[in-house]
DNA sequence: TCCTTGACGGAGA
DNA sequence: ATCTCCGCCAAGG
């Protein structure tokens, strides 16, 4: 586990995020021993290999709003997938206090 | 190598 | 609630 790549980390961490949930970029980067690089977060994610199962649309701002502009195909494509999820998206934001995902809890 | 680029976050205004 | 500014730093070119 420690000696997997950054980028590998997160991907871990992403892979754990359950259905109906939603973490923030900064909480993913906390979770995988990468503390105040959320930035790097939305990297990694912005270059998963095409063919990637991994969940990346659970992930999203710290201010509970997806990081996309609004109207692109990215945002509705997010906003989609969440939905699916059971995740209330309503103008672009979620309620992080209802659907943020707590790894300490099941 | 060096330089630029961000799917961020939080503090201050 | 919104907006701007700026620290963070691995990857890509």
């Amino acid at each position: 586990m420690s000696d997997l790549s950054p980028r590998e980390r997160i991907w871990q961490v992403v892979n754990m995020i359950p259905a109906g949930r939603v973490a923030t970029y900064g909480q993913v980067a906390d979770l995988a021993g990468l503390p105040r690089r959320a930035r790097f977060v939305g990297q990694v994610l912005a270059r998963l290999p095409p063919g990637s199962r991994l969940p990346w649309f659970r992930v999203v701002s710290a201010s509970g709003r997806i990081s996309f502009p609004a109207g692109s195909p990215s945002h509705a494509r997010q906003t989609a997938r969440l939905q699916s999820d059971g995740v209330a998206v309503t103008g672009g934001r979620i309620d992080l206090e209802t659907f943020r995902w707590d790894p300490s809890s099941r």
